[in-house]
DNA sequence: GTTAGGGCTTCCAGTCACTGGAAGGTCAAT
DNA sequence: ATTGACCTTCCAGTGACTGGAAGCCCTAAC
């Protein structure tokens, strides 16, 4: 089948899956007019780096559990390791974004948000507040 | 005072600072040696700067947070706008992160996690799986 | 038969916010 | 005079695409 159908079937925006043949994850055959020719294999595999993608694994990592898939003889201890990595990563970055989201509360709700200059958001970006960190 | 000096001052590594020139955000005047020269001044809006990409802010939020920064006349508003914006965003980013955390949950819990080839993560990513939410 | 359209190809450039490195000038101290 | 730290510019790379130009291919309608 051709680029286009294999992006509707996989989910995937035809340049993105151009963009994995050119990085080695896939290696669809060509046709006689030099058109990708996908199988049904490279669809399965185009899917599974969608929902990889979808997860936030990044493509070296998405590379790993591709080999993974493929290998018959895996041991599931593995994939599992990789994913609960990514579980704590996921967790450090929402942990960052809560604190992030604390301080940038605390600064809207200092601000009396009318037409007057005064603003604690910004006397605190210019280090001029007792909310300062620094 | 030279760049080594404003990058300790304002803990922007100084690649950061050439780079913030490069794209208008300072204009340090230049010594004769032709080392730049940074004032107080310059030294306050980097500081500026760095705590506003600390907080998530982009380049651009923060061009436009650093004018109303030396705008006299500017309304609290103005900036509260921007900062509830960025707010919501991050509450969206968080909880896109969470459901993703539980899906990368479900998954590691249902793999057993020895070196037995089959493996349940794997068996969601191709596609097979129950837990499938496609 | 030819023309219009859509899909396909490659290649180059741009995104965001830096970061690394090379090649070379400047400065203070030894 | 020479080291070594610091400064300069310029070019290239990061991750994971995305956009666009120029041009080939295929089908269908006129």
């Amino acid at each position: 089948m051709n680029i286009g159908t294999a992006s509707e079937l996989s989910h995937l925006p035809v340049k993105t899956i151009r963009y994995y043949e050119e990085i080695g994850l896939i290696e669809p055959t060509r046709s006689g007019n030099g058109y990708r020719d996908f199988s049904e294999v490279d669809v399965q595999r185009l899917k599974f780096l969608q929902r990889a993608r979808g997860l936030g694994f990044s493509i070296e990592e998405c590379r790993d559990l591709l080999s993974l898939y493929e290998d018959r003889n895996r041991a599931s201890a593995d994939v599992k390791a990789l994913t609960r990595a990514k579980i704590q990563e996921v967790d450090r970055k929402i942990s960052e974004l809560k604190s992030l989201k604390r301080v940038l509360e605390t600064l809207a709700e200092a601000c009396h948000g009318d037409d007057r200059p005064d603003c604690p958001i910004i006397d605190d970006l210019a280090g001029k507040s007792d909310l300062d960190q620094d």
